[in-house]
DNA sequence: TTGAAAGCGCTAACAC
DNA sequence: GTGTTAGCGCTTTCAA
């Protein structure tokens, strides 16, 4: 337990003062470049560090911004984290990550405790559109707030997602194409923004209910709740034409009942999806599932997040991103083969460093 | 930008002196319950949050963790990573989350930063057993750490983890007693502990190389490489009686690609696998894995954390759980029918947040 | 260019 | 039981 080197220590040693110790250290001010070797040196010989939490202290600045998402579980939050650590990194930022738990309570707790530990900033990938306002409104008036994917209505905060309702056209305009005429749509409970957008959306384009030509289950983003849904198909009589479902997560647990139960994808039924995970690459056949440009997202929503001049309260933004459907085998035509070569378009995944 | 309130904000808005207001807030301290009431009030009105920073450069204690994993997109560091902030939470304190992206380099860099924030201890599942130590050694030198899951010999840092021999072990004589006399093994360059220490165990128990009853492959922990090794297989003729998999990442890739080949597991070769995962569940069919008592371990390993009386050195220790083998079909023998029930084994998901 | 000194927000002695 | 004071480690005026 051996106590880290101070500044002080620093300077003790090259014989200078914590002032001028500290400045060299930093690199701005102007030092003498003879000094400015000694303290080098006498940091190098000491094992100096800063420390962080001084800094920021004095500073009110941290480096380091704030993520909360909704459940680390779910593999397009933990894309979205590795593309936001990707562009903070580039900066020499960091990020440290939270996990609500689907919870709006422990939303609002992690939002306290990242705001206490004064981040520079805060993206959040809110839990609910209703419940997750109060916590986002609190965090918006002590610094910058983007909401990243999901939407509370909130005044002071930015936002960046991706077009839902565009996203579920492409997915329900393929399938027609395909010749699919009933259809089922397996999502979420609409409490998250991008669940009811799906699903309004969906609503919109695939008939009318009363038709017997739609089909909705909808309770959570689980793998669980896919596989429940798929019972529920299976036991409700004939299947539709296509299954539209509102992430891979649900996808993957619904494709492993139908197949329990011989049913053949795409041939009896075809399957679209949507996140693009990695989920959808490991079922066979793989998802055909929709895109969002998570990459681009994550740079606007830092670019957001560092543009207010002063801290100056500015009107909030929204920016909305094109999402792109990816065809894979669960939608293939008779024709149509497994394409090996589908991986290399997701071949250099961003790593991640979180913070 | 509103600038949070303060102790001494609180403490005039009460009309007590700051020290009174901060007794009044921890609670600990003995203060007239007339005042403590104002105080409260005050601290309401204002919407007080102490500064977690300020007050853990006064005490020298964050009630934070650090927690570095190889790779968030392992499912099994993401399931390590959620049972340690459930033990956490238990006692009111939170986690820090960094990713080394499977570089030792980024994992120094990560430990740094979490030292100089002042975690009060660190878990690290270690890149490297070789690569990783000077790191593991310098944080250790500041604070308690422990390492998880694997292991980089190191003096001063305690270790928790599962016993990979015994895992194997119960991998290589299920399949065996099912009747496979050729088996592969697929897993990751022994750079780990854990890669190392599965393929010593597999090298023991599975025959001698050059009597044709064994082969290996080894690059490292992903689907990717899964599926690579899958080719491979397939390309260098007949394939064996079953297939040891080092990790569930690498068995769904190798499954993937068996199954485009139209190969019917378990009935043309079996596969066991290692983790337990979420993935193992999803792919069709469901993987025999090994599991290891992640819950447990997070306890444990928070128990040693916490575990120097006064911070005082002292000899370092290993605790190893024993894994268990949960059969599932992708090693089914001809008379067992796919189990519907099985997903009941891990009904309740520890929920996480970090931190 | 350098040093002395103040202060970020908090808590722990130490007096009263 | 309460207030005063000092200081965690750092940066940044302000003088020199």
């Amino acid at each position: 337990m051996k106590k880290r080197a101070t500044v002080r220590d620093v300077a003790a040693e090259a014989g200078v003062s914590p002032a001028t110790a500290a400045r060299a250290l930093s690199g701005n001010a102007s030092v003498d470049p003879v000094l400015a070797r000694r303290v080098a040196a006498a940091s190098q010989r000491l094992g100096y560090t800063t420390n962080v939490m001084a800094r920021a202290l004095r500073t009110q600045q941290t480096g380091t911004i704030g993520v909360v998402v909704p459940s680390i579980t779910n593999p397009f939050f933990v894309s979205a984290v590795e593309a936001l650590e990707g562009v903070l990194a580039r900066s020499n930022r960091s990020l440290v990550l939270c996990d609500a738990r689907n919870s709006a309570l422990t939303e609002a707790e992690r939002i306290e405790f990242l705001v206490s530990r004064m981040v520079d900033g805060l993206v959040v990938i809110p839990v609910s559109r209703r419940d997750s306002r109060q916590a986002l409104n609190l965090a918006a008036a002590h610094g910058p707030v983007v909401q990243f994917d999901r939407y509370a209505p909130s005044t002071n905060t930015d936002f960046v997602g991706a077009d839902n309702a565009e996203g579920v056209r492409q997915m329900v305009e393929h399938v027609q194409a395909l010749g699919a005429r009933t259809m089922a749509y397996v999502g979420a409970q609409p409490t998250s923004s991008s669940a009811a957008e799906r699903l309004d959306a969906f609503r919109g384009l695939a008939g009318s209910p009363s038709g017997d030509r739609r089909m909705e289950f909808l309770d959570d983003f689980t793998t669980e709740w896919g596989r429940t849904a798929g019972e529920h198909l299976l036991a409700d009589g004939p299947l539709p034409d296509a299954i539209v479902c509102g992430a891979d997560l649900i996808a993957v647990g619904l494709l492993s009942v139908l197949q329990d139960a011989k049913v053949k994808v795409p041939a009896d039924v075809k399957i679209v999806s949507y996140d693009d995970s990695m989920m959808g690459l490991i079922t066979s056949p793989r998802l055909t599932s929709v895109r969002q440009p998570v990459e681009l997202m994550a740079e606007e929503a830092i670019r957001l997040l560092g543009d207010r001049p002063d801290g100056e309260p500015r009107p909030s933004r929204k920016s909305i991103f094109s999402p792109t459907l990816v065809i894979r085998e669960s939608t293939a035509t008779a024709s149509s083969r497994p394409s090996r070569t589908e991986h290399s378009d997701r071949a250099a995944p961003h790593p991640a460093a979180i913070p």
